[in-house]
DNA sequence: GAATATCATCGCTTTTCACGATCGACGCCG
DNA sequence: CGGCGTCGATCGTGAAAAGCGATGATATTC
């Protein structure tokens, strides 16, 4: 693939024809190497031998070396070659210091909860990084290119993960819908709800509601989280949803809606952080894991005091205070 | 200048890395590059070394190596390092095979009659050069930059020559001025004549001419030689000049003209082809010197018969058609 | 012509390179 | 579930090269 004299040629070698050249001098070019004389001597008699030619007319006694025209050949094209070999160095350098691109797959509420304080701080510490979000969503979640991937469940694959946080389900209703406080989930029985389609986690949290006795009456599927508030408002029904999808959505300052709590609560949906098994991570995909472990559990930290207690307290500094996109 | 790291990296080692990362597999690239799987497996690790981290993740078992994230930056930056130093050793090859740029000095007559030749045969051999002439003429002749100098004459400087030829002196008068055939070197005293400026040979022939016993009366003096031919055609005077002037101006062909020998005819100047001593000249100048000889010989093989015959004969295959610039 | 400055060369030691053989890990398949 | 084949890592060895210090050759300078 390549010609064989190609590898050959040494940076180093390279250095030293520059290095002379611009001193003048093989000896004062060695000083500033940190080479001896006869080294350098020698790393150009290699250099000659790999080009094919002199590149210095030695004209003996003291007066500078100078480049032969080969030699200027050589040493043009071999600046570029080791400004391009700094340009890698600087290149890994700032990789390990975090900068790059990292791919990151979402889904639903993490998008509006989670992933902006994570993105917020990822950018603050590394200005340069190249952060991909896609929420695509398909029948099975899987990583492809994506460096990490949120998913409330596990996924198929050879894949690693952290479970960031158990999102618990809570009711949301319209106001007076139900009594304040929680809600017996056999209540549930015969009610009209609004949900998500059969999706994720839905199935599960389905089957935990019929498993406590209610049968509710589904009359309307979307996975487009303020299409069900909205149906909710509406009277349409109630819905059952995640705490996180319920607190990326600003309900609890809605004077329309009610959260209640569940008795007895269904197991609630986790929300995982997944990457490739065995697979080197980049810096930048660390430090997103990391600080993905960090944001949930602040938010699990607010939890529990958050359910149910006034509006405004539920923010803290450095939550996500913008404006939360549709929970899809 | 350069990061201690950088010298590390051996270009070796970044084909390597590609070639694995084309195959697949340590054992497939070092059969395609003609090393064994455990030497390859060493020039990774050098290079992770250097670059201070992992560039593959090693499966385990039959599955293939994959980059990781690391690896990626360095195979990015290394390809285009690779492509450049290929593209050093192909500018290497095309030096070497002659192509490249060529400064050559020049002046008066040798560009009318000597270069034309030697630039068309230099770049019928060597297409893509890049020759570039230049006709200024200081007071003190020098190489300067240049790779080559005509001059008529040595030169001060550490130069070697070669002498191109040497180039008699004839008169140049309006026809019916002197009789067909020689002229006595005599008849030229007191006779009004026209000459170029005091430079180059020009003293050593006026000179010369005074030391024959002859004192003309210079009546006009320009390096211009079209205007010079012109004033003998007016009548104004006659003109000693180089057998390579009279040759370049197509003198013979003009009825209103004649070209005389002179007895005993002044020492001839001489053109010679300079260039720096001591230093390697790059293989498109040397092809030049060796064209500018054979050149020149080609010229002096014309020149005796040259002189005095029929116009037409003069001119040989492979001598300049091209039109003569002015031979100021 | 001695002093100086410069690069090339020669031994010498240390390091690296490349190889072959072997080991251990892993997936596959009976 | 235990052989088996494939893979990369590792070890030991011999050859090559890097680097060093000392010496030699050459040209300038005083």
């Amino acid at each position: 693939m390549y010609a064989n004299d190609v590898l050959d040629l040494e940076l180093r070698h390279l250095a030293a024809l520059a290095a002379i050249a611009d001193e003048g001098s093989f000896g004062r070019a060695a000083t500033r190497l940190g080479y001896t004389q006869s080294t350098v001597s020698q790393q150009i008699a290699a250099l000659e031998k790999a080009v094919g030619g002199p590149v210095f007319d030695r004209p003996g006694g003291p007066r500078p070396v100078r480049l032969t025209p080969l030699g200027s050949v050589v040493l043009g094209r071999g600046r570029e070659l080791l400004a391009q070999a700094e340009a890698l160095a600087d290149a890994v350098d700032r990789f390990k210091a975090g900068d790059g691109r990292i791919d990151i797959g979402t889904f639903q509420s993490v998008s509006s909860v989670i992933l902006p304080s994570v993105v917020r701080r990822l950018r603050e510490e590394h200005p340069g990084c190249d952060i991909r979000l896609s929420e695509e969503e398909p029948e099975q979640p899987h990583l492809g290119d994506l460096d990490l991937l949120f998913y409330d469940g596990l996924i198929d694959g050879d894949a690693e993960h952290v479970k960031l946080l158990d999102d618990p389900y809570l009711l949301v209703a319209g106001a007076g819908a139900f009594p304040e406080g929680p809600v017996p989930l056999e209540r549930l029985d015969g009610a009209p709800m609004v949900a998500w389609p059969l999706t994720c986690d839905q199935p599960a949290l389905e089957q935990a509601i019929a498993r406590g006795g209610a049968r509710p009456r589904i009359v309307f599927r979307t996975a487009v989280n303020d299409t069900l508030l909205s149906m909710v408002r509406a009277g349409l029904g109630s819905a059952v949803l995640p705490w996180l999808a319920v607190r990326g959505a600003d309900v609890p300052s809605d004077d329309r809606l009610r959260v209640h709590e569940l008795r007895p609560a269904p197991p609630p949906r986790a929300v995982y952080l997944h990457w490739r098994a065995g697979r080197t991570q980049s810096p930048l995909a660390r430090r997103a894991v990391e600080i993905a472990v960090e944001v949930a559990a602040d938010l699990t930290l607010d939890a529990p005091s958050a359910i149910g207690v006034a509006p405004g307290t539920r923010s803290r500094p450095g939550a996500p205070s913008a404006p939360a996109p549709s929970l899809g």
